[in-house]
RNA sequence: GCGAGCGUCGCCCAGUUGGUCAAGGCGCCAGAUUGUGGAUCUGGAGAUCACGGGUUCGAGUCCCGUCGCUCGCCCCA
């Protein structure tokens, strides 16, 4: 025996029909998006590293320890995209898409990769869907990003999730929330947990999704980005709020929520689902004012969220959701003998040619056993040739879902499954 | 990177204190009178019990190692 191979760690395969499922669930994203008037874009898989170590930030574990990172031919250092944004804004500067008063607004289905145990919920290679929008500074957009991010998991019936929204500040408020924030921080230091003392100098932020239950109680009191807003920021996040709850779009204020990634401003959300396990995130968002620029483009705000394909795919198994499911259609055409084969095959191959599904045998299998192919391919009409169909020119047509069977004329048996 | 559990036919799995040990279900194939599916019945194919060592008269069952999977920690989709 030859060596065999398996999926390497973290991957997966995805079958039918599983697949079924998978294209469910882009479908609906696809259709939700063009609702809104976003456009499908597709970037590379692989990037240079810089541009992820630059736009998601060195300090993130995405970046520090996470990243699949390779050194091509030519001896250039390139990783596999650890997340979409980044690659997304390189396209959008790259391609000079900045505009006044315009709005570039896109959507993506792509896999991303994390170099990472897997576990429930979490993969090294996973996929997420996600959308952009290049653009637009006010409010409006985090609402409408925010209404089309959960209007997915409406429309697949996703139940008992949970929206979670801060807002982190700008560049103008977030200096002395930093501040406060360590000087409030380092009063306690000694204990903080270790990971959490070495954050206060990278990013005193992510103290606060520490999950260890100290760092928890001794961030409870410490000062959240809320209450260090500047003016802006302020009205930025209350005319949000306004929105989201005029288009009924229930919310729960996270003033602790910060994200892993560096680049959001203001506004930041994530969606909750209980049933996860420990990965209880469906997705993440949030707006990236600076990330442009950041990327060596014209100042142009941003925002966006990133859904996980599987952790969607989860919650609908939780909730017992079942995806519209494949109705008994196509037809098996079923020939008995050598010459009847091939009358089977063309006939199938005509049939095809009216738009509609046809399979044949393909092991020489006698009649009862082709029958039960046809019932396990899901098809709805058996088609019979044999001698006697040849002789008289008629074949039999059985209808699989009631029994009933009629003797249509060979060559008119496309149309009349057509017409059927 | 760390911790825990698991690894028996394509799939789900039984295998008691080590001695008919390779069982059952699903699926697959073939029959149940002559050219007909989905139900039932009967039969059949299919497993060197992840891999490599060790203990023992004897190991799927005990010990060690390797690989893999799963779950958890960290963090996130």
């Amino acid at each position: 025996m030859a060596k065999s191979y398996q999926a390497p760690r973290g991957t997966q395969d995805i079958l039918p029909p599983v697949s079924d499922r998978w294209h469910h669930l882009e479908s609906t994203f696809r259709k939700v998006c063009e609702r809104y008037g976003y456009q499908e874009v597709r970037t590379p898989v692989f990037e240079e590293s810089g541009l992820f170590a630059r736009g998601i930030g060195d300090a993130t574990d995405i970046v520090s320890k996470e990243m699949y990172v390779f050194e091509d031919r030519g001896g250039r250092s390139m990783a596999l995209r650890p997340e979409g944004t980044a690659g997304i804004v390189r396209a959008f500067v790259e391609h000079k898409l900045a505009g006044e008063k315009s709005a570039w607004k896109v959507f993506y289905f792509m896999s991303i990769f994390r170099y990472e145990r897997p576990q429930a919920g979490r993969y090294r290679q996973a996929h997420q869907v996600g959308v952009e929008c290049f653009g637009p500074t006010g409010p409006d957009a985090d609402a409408e990003v925010i209404a089309l991010n959960m209007a997915w998991y409406r429309e697949l019936g996703i139940r008992g999730h949970e929206l979670r929204l801060n807002s982190l500040g700008c560049p103008v408020c977030r200096p002395s929330h930093r501040q406060a924030l360590s000087e409030a921080l380092s009063e306690v230091r000694g204990d903080l947990c270790p990971t959490c003392q070495g954050r206060m100098e990278t990013n005193p932020l992510r103290v606060f999704d520490c999950k260890s239950a100290e760092c928890q109680a001794l961030v409870a009191s410490a000062p959240s980005t809320v209450d260090y807003l500047c003016a802006e920021c302020q009205s930025h996040f209350a005319r949000l709020r306004d929105l989201l709850e005029a288009m009924e779009l229930p919310y729960e204020l996270a003033p602790r929520l910060v994200r892993g990634l560096d680049y959001y401003t203001r506004t930041a959300w994530e969606v909750k689902y209980s049933g996860l396990g420990a990965q209880d995130a469906l997705c993440g968002g949030g707006r990236y004012d600076g990330l442009v620029e950041e990327l060596g483009g014209p100042a142009t705000p941003g925002i966006g969220f990133a859904a996980g394909i599987e952790r969607a795919l989860y919650a609908l198994e939780q909730g017992g959701i079942e995806i519209p499911g494949r109705s008994a259609r196509g037809t098996l055409v079923i020939g008995l003998d050598e010459e009847s084969r091939r009358r089977a095959l063309l006939l199938a191959e005509s049939i095809r040619g009216h738009g509609l599904r046809a399979e044949t045998d393909y092991f020489d299998r006698g009649l009862k056993a082709q029958m039960k192919q046809a019932d396990r391919l899901g098809a709805r009409w058996a088609v019979i040739l044999g001698e006697d169909e040849l002789k008289t020119g008629r074949a039999v047509v059985r209808d699989l879902e009631s029994g009933d069977q009629s003797e249509v004329p060979i060559d008119d048996v496309p149309g009349w499954l057509d017409r059927a």
